[in-house]
DNA sequence: TAGAGGATTGAT
DNA sequence: TCAATCCTCTAC
């Protein structure tokens, strides 16, 4: 079953980025399915200086944060890596939930060939590493998770509010004071979690 | 239109 | 610890 469009069109995104945790994420590349768990998510808000829409200032690269809820926002960092972000909330607000990390579930083969031969725990275990291992660059850009490129699908899972640790997120040094926010969310013990 | 820097990774 | 690498944003 895949996620509606209703639960990421909800205003609270730091709520959707815990609830996030324990879903299975997959991409379809030409009949090509992989996916994995969710393990490690972080909330990005226009209201807070971590995030690309600070202010609400749209540009170019942002826009599809601007969007309704329930599509990819895929960019690329430090010139190599592509980052996968959910887009919530409804049209106009821009908040999105990038995911960090993936505990490996189907096609664990085609991802290690994605990945140079990497296994195990290096397969998807950071931002740059589950877009790669997925197959995720930029033409997935604004895709629509309620179709069949890409998507979310409850798992079965069920993660409780013990096993959910918040703190602060990565990256982010020079957001000052909303570099402390709590917003990075992880399923405590999971050995896929970035460093 | 040029210059600086980044929501990372992997090798040294 | 540090280079890779290129797109995006800002300032001129």
């Amino acid at each position: 079953m895949k996620l509606s469009a209703s639960f990421y069109e909800r205003k609270d995104v730091v709520k959707i980025a815990r609830e996030l945790l324990g879903k299975a994420l997959f991409t379809n590349i030409r009949g090509v399915i992989t996916g994995g768990l969710i393990v490690e998510t972080e909330a990005y808000s226009y209201r807070e200086r971590g995030c690309h829409a600070f202010g609400s200032k749209m540009t170019s690269r942002n826009a599809v944060m601007f969007g309704s809820g329930g599509h990819a926002y895929v960019y690329l960092c430090y010139g190599m890596h592509h980052l996968f972000n959910v887009v919530t909330n409804e049209e106009g607000v821009a908040e999105a939930v990038l995911i960090r990390s993936l505990q490996p579930l189907v096609g664990a083969e085609e991802m290690s060939l994605r990945r140079n031969n990497k296994g195990s725990f290096q397969l998807t275990s950071g931002p740059g590493k589950l877009s790669k291992a997925l197959g995720i660059d930029r033409t997935f850009n604004g895709k629509s998770l309620l179709h069949d490129d890409v998507w979310i699908e409850e798992s079965g899972m069920h993660i409780t509010k013990k096993q959910i640790v918040a703190t602060p997120r990565i990256g982010i040094d020079y957001a000052g004071e909303d570099a402390k926010l709590p917003w990075r969310f992880t399923i405590t013990g999971n050995p896929w979690i970035s460093h």
